[in-house]
DNA sequence: AGCACGCCGACT
DNA sequence: GTCGGCGTGCTC
């Protein structure tokens, strides 16, 4: 037999199927991890394959070492989704295959975690307690303990010591076996038990689901309908069919909240996969879906590849966050992936957003998915209600504070009432920075091209990008001058003005500062909660998904910062971010109500926010994209070329431009705008950013899109990094 | 990726 | 004369 091999080495030169013989009697199978020798070393690879014969010559063909699991870790529909990947993407197939396993795994690092235990022997409890001595009382106890159906050895020992053990163990009275344990993240967690009714509308949506011949179904529910009760029903539904499903949900999403309401529902029959998890937790909920114990499976988006058997569900929660493509290589798209893996498996794409993407809505009208639209919500509710403060008045008005008379008269009667309000703040690049006041100079960063952020409480610049910090200047580089000035709004600078607007109040700060671990993330979340403090200062985090009954009021300090990316999303970003931090107000009991403050008030992105008019709103955007030839029309294709000369990065930069050109020439109909030029951001940690855009319409994208792979393959230079994206988040 | 082979410069 | 610099090429 000949095992067809990927050999687990990161690098285009063995990007390759090796042939491998087996030794008689060793059991390879296809999936299985295994040794090899290659070349002078030892190496792990992937069995992809098995056949009997082989081209290789004799002298050439060497045998695998060894198999590596018990059971082939990569199946059948892995494999399959795997190649997918590798190819869609132009990834290297040992990449991809990395994504398949728990990192840990590769080089043995982690191991199945066994403990002793202690069993009763065949026999009965007077005819041991007559095996015993009479005054023998720690051996009379630990029989006690064992009939009572004590098991755990470390705590037996502990009680009775390990002298009783061991007379017990030789009396044949009890043994001591080794089991394997699972270690299971949050184990002690509460759970309640409930019974769920589904509301009408829910139990519609489930049926829709379900009878549906589509594929793809999008829920758009509006904040509140409770789609994770639909999400729910669909798992139980595919649980009483023998199949398996998974959720994905954002990384900042998957809070203990929402473990426990899914511990609560399916207990150790759900599995969950995050990077908070301890290499053991992870390795061990892994197995434990590979075996088929744990057949819902909930996870950030790398959980698209969990090995599950038999999948009948796919849930995509908040289908519009960005965090569902991934930023580094291989560079899926999560929903991409998705679609394939269902249809390899024959089964069912959810979708769910309360503001849906452009293109799924879109998909969804045009009949390729499946649309079930929930309006109500489950406590039937009103959404919070929208007042826009007018800030270039309050300018004039003569408040230069970054909080205007309304919002502020709003924040104290909040706080008399004893409620609790948020303030967000979209900060993203605008962050304080410090600037001369003699010569406009801006402190920026050695080895990036943006400037530097203000941090009050380190007293120290930062760079975003880097985090290389530096030391506040005293004189200015550029003209000697003395004196700096603050420029811009940070979170801390919200905070400093509430401090002295309301020196009473108990403020609490979020954001990328704040919360350096996750653990302090949720420690945040969870004292906002338990209401010891009055207010929350935060960036997006803060508008995720959290439930916190008391909060009453909503102020986003600076709606406009997001909308005027030069980024064809930009308009969608800030109506999805209104209409999530929106929802934060008015959860329990009290009634909501958010405070928009803005400068342009009359942007057509407030007036359909504020009334929560999605459809009026992607009516409007999918038109400005049909006729600017946007996606879903067009597909952007941005080539990113960066390294640390720039004359090779200008050169490969434009090998790629000229050939693209040429491929231009030939498909003329299909490029509707191409450029080359310097990225945004001209340099981050001391490499040089070009890049290549390219706008693509008509029926022969797909294919112009691999021939693009192609021309970006054939100029890879040493030190010179270059990729492909279609359709990116951000053009920085 | 990692390792050996191979072909040129300054040293005990 | 040889030790070692890292360019080149291969791994079933």
């Amino acid at each position: 037999m000949i095992a067809e091999v990927i050999v687990d080495i990161t690098h285009s030169n063995v990007d390759k199927v090796y042939d491998y013989g087996i030794t008689e009697g060793m059991n390879v199978s296809v999936g299985d991890r295994v040794v090899l020798p290659f070349g002078y070393q030892k190496i792990e690879g992937f069995v992809i394959n098995t056949k009997e014969k082989t081209e290789v010559p004799l002298g050439k063909l060497k045998n695998v070492l060894e198999v590596l699991d018990d059971i082939p870790p990569l199946l059948p529909e892995t494999l399959e989704l795997a190649k997918f990947v590798s190819k869609k993407y132009h990834a290297l197939q040992s990449e991809v295959l990395r994504l398949m396993i728990p990192s840990q795994m590769r080089g043995g690092k982690v191991r199945e975690l066994y403990k002793n235990f202690v069993k009763q022997c065949d026999i009965e409890y007077g005819d041991a307690v007559k095996l015993i001595r009479a005054n023998a009382k720690n051996q009379l106890g630990l029989i006690d303990a064992v009939w009572s159906g004590e098991k755990d050895y470390t705590m037996l020992a502990d009680s009775y010591g390990y002298g009783a053990l061991k007379a017990l163990q030789e009396k044949n009275i009890i043994e001591i076996v080794q089991e394997q344990v699972s270690r299971v993240p949050y184990e002690f967690m509460e759970t309640n038990k409930q019974t769920f009714k589904l509301t009408d509308s829910q139990q519609k949506a489930v049926d829709v689901i379900s009878n549906t011949e589509k594929t793809v179904t999008l829920v758009f529910g509006v904040t509140g309908s409770g789609k994770t009760e639909i999400y729910m029903n669909l798992f139980e539904q595919a649980k009483a069919q023998g199949k398996s499903s998974i959720m994905l949900v954002p990384e900042i999403a998957l809070t203990p909240q929402m473990v426990s309401v899914l511990r609560s529902r399916f207990d150790d029959e759900v599995a969950i996969i995050h990077s908070g998890l301890s290499a053991g937790e992870r390795f061990d909920e892994w197995w434990r879906i590979r075996k088929g114990e744990a057949k819902i499976v909930v996870g950030a988006r790398s959980a698209i590849f969990s090995p599950t058997e038999n999948l009948g569900v796919i849930v995509i929660d908040e289908e519009h966050e960005t965090s569902y493509v991934s930023e580094s290589s291989p560079r899926y798209n999560t929903f991409e992936v998705a679609k394939e893996r269902a249809r390899i498996s024959g089964a069912k794409v959810v979708l769910g957003s309360a503001t849906p993407s452009i293109e799924s809505y879109h998909n969804a009208l045009n009949g390729d998915y499946e649309l079930v639209e929930i309006s109500d919500r489950v406590n039937k509710k009103a959404m919070p209600k929208f007042d826009v403060v007018d800030m270039k008045r309050e300018v004039k008005g003569g408040n230069q504070s970054v909080i205007s008379g309304y919002l502020k008269d709003e924040i104290e009667s909040c706080l008399n009432d004893g409620n609790q309000s948020i303030l967000f703040l979209n900060r993203r690049g605008f962050a304080s920075f410090l600037q001369c006041e003699e010569c406009g100079y801006v402190c920026k960063c050695n080895s990036c091209d943006v400037s530097l952020t203000y941090h009050k409480d380190e007293h120290a610049l930062k760079c975003h990008y880097c985090g290389q910090k530096y030391v506040v200047p005293r004189i200015c580089p550029e003209c000697q001058g003395k004196h700096f000035k603050r420029g811009g709004v940070g979170t801390e600078t919200v905070v400093n003005e509430l401090q002295k607007l309301f020196p009473d109040s108990r403020i609490l700060r979020m954001d990328n500062d704040t919360t350096t671990t996750k653990e302090s993330h949720n420690n945040i979340l969870q004292a906002f909660r338990k209401g010891q403090a009055d207010i929350l200062v935060g960036t997006q985090m803060v508008a995720k998904g959290h439930d916190f009954p008391s909060v009453t009021l909503v102020g986003i300090v600076n709606a406009d910062m997001s909308l005027y990316f030069s980024d064809f999303r930009s308009g969608e970003r800030t109506f999805q971010l209104i209409t999530q931090v929106a929802g934060r107000a008015g959860r329990g009991d009290k009634a909501g109500k958010v405070v928009l403050q803005t400068y342009s008030p009359h942007h057509f992105i407030y007036n359909f926010a504020i009334k929560y008019d999605y459809k009026q709103f992607y009516e409007y955007e999918v038109n400005a994209r049909k006729i600017t030839s946007f996606p879903p029309f067009a597909d952007i294709v941005r080539i990113m070329i960066y390294g640390e000369y720039e004359q090779k990065v200008r050169s490969v930069t434009r090998m790629i431009y000229n050939n693209m050109l040429d491929l231009k020439k030939n498909e003329d109909k299909t490029f509707s705008y191409f450029n080359g030029m310097k990225s945004p951001i001209k340099r981050i940690e001391n490499k040089f950013r070009y890049q290549v855009i390219a706008r693509l319409e008509g029926e022969k994208r797909e294919e112009v899109i691999e021939k693009i792979y192609h021309i970006v393959e054939k100029f890879r230079e040493n030190g010179v990094v270059s990729y492909v994206e279609i359709n990116p988040n951000s053009m920085f």
